[in-house]
DNA sequence: TGTGACATGTAATATGTTACATGATTGA
DNA sequence: TCAATCATGTAACATATTACATGTCACA
């Protein structure tokens, strides 16, 4: 079974059509929400292992003197794109979810009062900056794109509000105490 | 800096007072939302560099035959947690939540128009047992336990709650295309 | 002509996983 | 007594990061 890192490159493959590494790299690296950084060193050896597998074609893309490689899914990268995807509806993955925030907050003991008032105000306006970079990527997907798009960046955006609302609770609950 | 994981379970040490290094497995294993394991392979390793950093003090437990050494945290290791804690507040790291669901269905283009509202249902069982789990830890909480916990128990049940809501809103939009 | 984006890749390092290895204690 | 739990740790492996290395192309 592919592993996360493994699905959404080939995903990513499979959903823009035939592109380069350099290409894959810079969605991972640009997306908003992202746990990886698209570095060379995971992706280079990534697609390798894709391509021995049969998942992916390359064709060497002779366009200008720069050694491009245009990378394509495979029938066989299909089904396994799929078997990935599928495998999303187990107990197991759905708890695989982590937010550095509520982390934080679990170990707030560690601060004084004050200074958890303080930080928690931090991070609410980090969050709030972040929560409206994903509304503005859901706006762009609203006019052009697919529903499928507009669903991911709708995901986006209602975590993004609950972790808001969360945080604005944390923020009452710890002026409360005071 | 410490990492995400060093953070964790230097924060576990220090709430929950001296301890073996076994307990700290168990934290992580039993947490219902983790994205780690609490493998040994990893927590030994860690322990020995947070131990060499003097971020913990391991005094051996001679209460039987059994090699046990509790370990506690330093003063020196309450201060690198506090800066770990406060480090939440930065846009990049409010930005590296990873949630494997909403990644699935960022890609399920690669499947048919059955097979999607099939799985949407599934991950969305999955994720309502989840809630139930997270629900359950809340309210266990509620009567014992400081409001510190409290909000950290919370923050998994919203942010679950909307999972759940969202993955309606998605099975919705699916049922409303075919 | 030089800077930044395009394009590929490797090396050293960090950090996690599974599987293995060992032994003591507790309780049915 | 025997299985589960407590308790520590290592070895092999997988996978990601940063930093390095190389070269082309577009455009100001």
């Amino acid at each position: 079974m592919l592993k996360e890192l493994e699905g959404a490159v080939l995903g990513y493959i499979f959903k823009v059509g035939p592109c380069t590494a350099y290409q894959v790299r810079k969605l991972l690296k640009e997306s908003p929400s992202s746990r990886w950084r698209g570095s060379a060193g995971s992706i280079y050896p990534l697609l390798e292992r894709l391509e021995r597998q049969g998942l992916i074609e390359a064709n060497d893309d002779p366009a200008d003197g720069r050694a491009k490689r245009d990378l394509a899914i495979t029938n066989n990268g299909k089904k396994a794109l799929k078997a990935w995807v599928k495998a999303g509806a187990t107990r197991e993955l759905v708890a695989e979810i982590s937010d550095p925030v509520r982390t934080r907050v679990f170990f707030f003991d560690a601060l004084t009062p004050n200074e958890q008032a303080r930080l928690a105000k931090d991070m609410l306006s980090a969050l709030e900056e972040f929560l409206s970079l994903s509304r503005e990527s859901l706006k762009s997907r609203e006019s052009s794109g697919s529903a499928l798009n507009h669903l991911g960046a709708l995901g986006a955006v209602m975590s993004n509000q609950a972790r808001v609302t969360y945080l604005r609770e944390v923020v009452k609950a710890l002026e409360e105490k005071r």
